[in-house]
RNA sequence: GGCCCGUUGGUCAAGAGGUCAAGACACCGCCCUUUCACGGCGGAAACAUGGGUUCAAUUCCCGUACGGGUCACCA
């Protein structure tokens, strides 16, 4: 067989070398040990976590090193696409602060490794398929799918793995070129195989996150090009890392059953083999056994449903990091106040097996994440939430934004700062008593309308706005005993026959008349950013 | 089924041939407290299993079980 002249057959258009396209992608200009890596979603429209999962490895491993991470968009499959799949999976990667270097945006192309998208790359891979027919080691194949169902069915019926190699390759493999040319004359499709001439043996590959892998080599006619000429992800993958100059791939273990492919491929072109970091799946618990987490049935699994719930983005981060880095943690133990992007992540400390998404973890360090920021700070990302998802609520924080950010203030700093926020959703169901608008009372005060209505009567006589704290609390302590409850409650707790309760009912009292309920932060300041008129007013609906 | 990966408390996890087997979240109790929250103290709670190797194994090896992945012209 003359693979010159299959080569020029199958690929007539094809002019370049490969030498001319590594000319013109040539070795990044990095420091030594920069990392070079990349995400490369594929446009279904739905983001999930494990995309921003691996970003944040990627990320960290690259900016950490002085390298760069790029977005490359792996739209091969035609049936798949979704239109604004692209900018969906920019915004949300945006939205949760994963800042790419290069590669695909929003309107168009930023670097110079591009094209990024795969579906504009396809006179790139010819140029190096045909150099793979040339070498022998590929060839048309015009096996229909009833052939290839065929000869599955046979597979199976006898045990044997299922595929085209060895015997069951034979016949597309022995084809003539004059075969192959009339073949192509008639019209009928065909796709590239690769010729996987194995002997079976087992190689070693690397995985920098769980060490030596040992694996049977590629036995498999696996597909280059499909029938419209498109590569499959193995082949682009190879063609793209080289190129790209990517250092390390970051993927789901989902492909290391295909690593045999990838590293025979890197192995035949004579290329670099990349380091590979195939990471854990994400799981989830259900009815006591561990599962991948599913698109349909778990909405935690869509990054959408982190950006609805308004949980902020360094709360994703750090939870991520918490799962991907065991001694992360420990780290931000340590370090309270430093941002994540001084913990120094390490591949060698992933976790190997699939773990748990939790979502009362993520509530905890969202919580965490909130308090340590200041009144500002937690002002811009609610307004800017509200703004995307609660507009009603983002028209009163526009109407009272002096209010709000004092009301953000309201316990906030110190040695013990108070944790009530933990999503910016959750922010505006918390946040409702700081408006006359959005006001309701939802607890009970547990108390009968008398006593109710005089402490109320003899509060506001002597309510004065002016005074300090601790006048403020004098003042309510000489109420609380006038009315015959206890001032200490542990007096009231000791002879609760003695007194109508203690002076946990009268401010809770309070408490309720001013914010609605029985969680809330501390009543004098509160009534001091509300100001004495809407306070007064609160207080008097109970007389 | 073949091949591959994994298995420490409810969850995330540290750990190493000899430890009383860390820590965090959640849970429970107590304390502090003008509510809640915070904080403090304490509690319950784990090395899947059977064989080896070894003076000693949860840690190394083999098998089993269980969980997961993959076997496409999908990625």
């Amino acid at each position: 067989m003359d693979y010159t002249a299959l080569a020029a057959l199958l690929f007539p258009d094809v002019t370049d070398t490969p030498a001319d396209v590594e000319a013109r992608y040539p070795a990044r200009d990095l420091p030594e040990g920069a990392v070079v890596t990349r995400i490369g979603p594929s446009p279904t429209g739905f983001v999930h976590l494990g995309n921003l999962y691996n970003a944040v490895i990627g990320e960290r491993l690259a900016h950490q090193s002085g390298g760069i991470i790029f977005l490359r968009i792996e739209d091969t499959d035609d049936k798949r696409r979704v239109e604004g799949a692209v900018e969906t999976l920019i915004n949300a990667m945006s939205y949760f602060g994963v800042r790419f270097d290069e590669g695909a945006t929003a309107d168009g192309d930023n670097g110079a490794y591009g094209p990024y998208r795969q579906s504009e790359r396809k006179a790139i891979y010819h140029v190096f398929a045909k150099q793979l027919v040339e070498m022998g080691k590929a060839y048309p194949c015009f096996l229909t799918a009833e052939e290839i169902d065929a000869i599955r069915e046979q597979q199976t019926a006898n045990k044997e793995n299922p595929g085209i190699y060895g015997k069951y390759a034979e016949k597309s493999r022995s084809l003539t070129i004059d075969q192959i040319r009339s073949n192509m004359e008639a019209g009928l499709p065909w796709v590239l195989r690769y010729r996987g001439d194995s002997t079976g043996q087992y190689i070693c590959v690397d995985d920098a996150i769980r060490g030596k892998l040992e694996m049977p080599e590629n036995d498999m006619d696996f597909v280059l090009l499909k029938s419209d000429g498109i590569p499959t992800y193995h082949f682009a993958h190879a063609v793209d890392d080289h190129l790209m100059r990517t250092t390390h791939v970051i993927r789901g273990e989902e492909w290391i059953s295909s690593l045999p492919m990838h590293v025979e491929l890197f192995r035949i072109f004579g290329w670099q083999q990349p380091v590979y970091c195939h990471t854990a799946t994400l799981m989830k618990l259900d009815e006591g056994n561990k599962r991948k987490l599913s698109k349909r049935k778990d909405p935690e699994l869509a990054l959408a449903y982190y950006q609805q719930e308004g949980i902020c983005r360094e709360a994703v981060w750090e939870f991520l990091l918490t799962i991907l880095n065991s001694n992360y943690e420990e780290w931000r133990l340590a370090n309270p106040e430093a941002p994540y992007t001084e913990f120094p992540y390490a591949l060698d400390k992933m976790s190997h097996s699939g773990a748990l998404v939790d979502l009362d973890k993520m509530r905890d360090i969202a919580k965490n994440v909130i308090s340590r920021m200041t009144a500002q700070q937690v002002y811009d990302g609610w307004r800017a939430w509200c703004g995307e998802y609660d507009p009603e609520f983002a028209a009163l924080i526009d109407k009272y934004p002096e209010r709000t950010l004092a009301a953000l203030n309201v316990g906030r700093g110190g040695a013990k700062p108070r944790r009530d926020l933990e999503t910016w959703k959750q922010a505006c169901d918390f946040m409702r008593f700081w408006y006359d608008e959005t006001f309701t009372v939802t607890d009970e005060m547990g108390v009968d309308d008398e006593t109710r209505k005089a402490f109320f009567r003899k509060y506001l006589a002597s309510y004065d706005h002016g005074g300090t704290s601790d006048d403020w609390f004098a003042g309510v302590k000489a109420i609380t005993e006038e009315l015959g409850f206890a001032v200490k409650p542990k007096d009231y707790k000791k002879n609760p026959e003695q007194y109508k309760g203690s002076i946990v009912h009268t401010t809770n009292m309070l408490r309720i008349a001013l914010t609605g309920r029985a969680n809330a932060p501390d009543i004098w300041e509160i009534s001091h950013v509300l100001g004495e008129e809407i306070t007064r007013e609160r207080l008097s609906r109970w007389i």
